[in-house]
DNA sequence: TTGAAAGCGCTAACAG
DNA sequence: CTGTTAGCGCTTTCAA
């Protein structure tokens, strides 16, 4: 069917090998030779056949993700962004939906190079062992087994920031959105935390109500709830961009500005932040930090490099405008 | 490193061509030494090399899917099935977020049997012709460039049956969420489909608010928008379930129950539907019977078997009790 | 019914 | 620098 090298070969009047070394851009290739071959490969529409180059040399040059069963919208960044990095090493990056098991056993098939599995509370426990491959894959998203390495961000340090964030703009009495009780350990962290820095800093609670999701809906319902308190707080902390969406509305909806009536600050750190008006303090690792890293970890690991196994990323502040002093009342 | 057919062979004490065809369920092999070869198979934990398979049987057993930029539940859940149905043929899917036509030059170099492309308005344009691959692509989700087979819901079959329904119920005022405007054609058909039904039905427009996407919180505007008119529709069509559940919001908070205040119904043929309270009335092509379409399309272009250019599902209307008879006041 | 052997397209020694 | 050659793991004739 397609052109293979032979036929590029016989074209340039060379051996295949040659071409084979010319197309990886071998230093053992004059480079006149290079060129021809390069200039027909390209003119013949030359496309490599993974298969029988990834039977010889053992590797495939792809990179297996495990696609998360519930995807919000900054995963999906995320990979988008992973993907683009990753590409630029050559690699090729492939999805799959199935559960984390089954996705597994795909990609082993392939003989990927490395698996980047993005976990959520929503995919089925597996049993790492139990697979016993040796292909390196890397987690995303969770503490997990201890067997592989890690990347998650440092939730709590966020929630740190952000509440002395506010805090040193005087605000007494703060409230959370985001919590999903006891089900969700990710977002538990972020809660809990919450709670300890009240207790910290002196700082009286507007309100932590238990949500049903994440989507934009539930941080409506609990924006609203929280103003309509006879007593509101002066700032109000979301857990994640999809809530703050949410809570925007109902604060627009009751005629509250932000931020003369009342403070937002956000985490997540994505660049949607700046397209709120006013534009959203938030705290998280950006995202493209995030994918960076990523990337030069699964890099790592299909060198064989040693890699860390716990990778906590630091989060940053940004301060923008819907977060001010407390006004004196 | 993996277990390959060598391993059994020389365990099993017969040639590894036999070990193949064995595994392949071939007829050619006896039933004892089958039994005993994929015992073993089994205990040494095999999994067949893709890469060494297709690269000689010209097959990878492997479906490309184009993941869409902008992903709706419905396709999400839609993906999901198609892949299940596609496993039960031995079929693997495989996904890419890139750019339709990288995506598929990816897949070219997999060697993946079939492509399957969801396309959406978000996706940029591209020229099949110039791909010029000769994998067979399927195009779910709009009339393309008549090279390749398409599938699509007959959306205009399905406004028509939802408008019919609630003007049975005796409706003289309705009002559609989901206009977008001229840019996305996939809408407009419905919309256009819609006022052309209020003509031939002697319908009054209850208003069909242009909106700015197709997120819950866009059904949840346009329906305020709706309900505080001077005199409001007594039936509201709307164009997708993520709207509906916007809708739904807005509706509970101005205090109108249904269907006893006004009817809904939704495209949008989806399970979750019945989630609603009450259950929604809804119109579209099952999903499962979307999913099932598309795996068998898909399965007949790899057989070579001929296909038709344009598959235009027949959508289904689902009575439920968020419609009933208009009251007269 | 089983085994031997060729070869898919490519990479990587090794020779020249 | 370029060519020759041996496989990678598997399917598939063709022989036995």
């Amino acid at each position: 069917m397609g052109v293979t090298i032979k036929d590029i070969a016989k074209k340039a009047g060379v051996s295949y090998s040659t071409v084979s070394k010319a197309l990886r851009d071998s230093p053992l290739v004059q480079k006149p030779t290079k060129n021809k071959i390069m200039a027909i490969a390209e003119e013949l529409g030359y496309q490599p056949n993974i298969a029988a180059r990834s039977l010889v040399s053992k590797k495939s040059w792809v990179v297996g993700v495990v696609w998360p069963s519930v995807e919000r919208m900054t995963l999906s960044a995320l990979i988008t962004k992973v993907n683009k990095e990753l590409e630029e090493k050559q690699y090729t990056t492939v999805l799959s939906i199935n559960e984390i098991d089954s996705a597994i056993q795909t990609f082993q098939r392939f003989q990927v190079d490395a698996i980047l599995v993005f976990r959520d509370q929503a995919n089925s426990p597996f049993e790492l062992e139990a697979l016993d491959t040796n292909i390196p894959i890397l987690f995303y998203g969770t503490q997990s087994d201890q067997v592989s390495p890690v990347v998650d961000v440092n939730r709590k340090k966020a929630i740190e920031l952000a509440v002395e964030h506010l805090s040193k703009l005087g605000h007494k009495k703060m409230a959370y959105i985001g919590n999903l009780g006891e089900k969700d350990t990710l977002q538990q962290e972020k809660v809990q935390t919450f709670q300890h820095m009240l207790v910290r800093k002196g700082i009286e609670s507007g309100g932590i109500p238990l949500l049903n999701g994440l989507e934009a809906s539930e941080g409506y319902r609990a924006g609203r709830q929280i103003i309509q308190a006879a007593s509101p707080p002066t700032a109000i902390l979301s857990g994640s961009y999809d809530l703050t969406r949410g809570l925007f509305q109902a604060l627009h909806e009751a005629g509250l500005s932000v931020p003369q009536d009342i403070s937002i600050a956000s985490y997540d750190h994505v660049p949607q932040m700046l397209e709120f008006d006013p534009p959203v303090t938030s705290v998280g690792v950006p995202i493209e930090k995030v994918a960076e890293e990523i990337a030069a970890i699964l890099l790592r690991m299909i060198d064989q490099t040693d890699v860390q196994q716990t990778y906590l990323l630091d989060p940053e502040l940004a301060v923008r405008t819907s977060t001010r002093h407390r006004i004196n009342q």
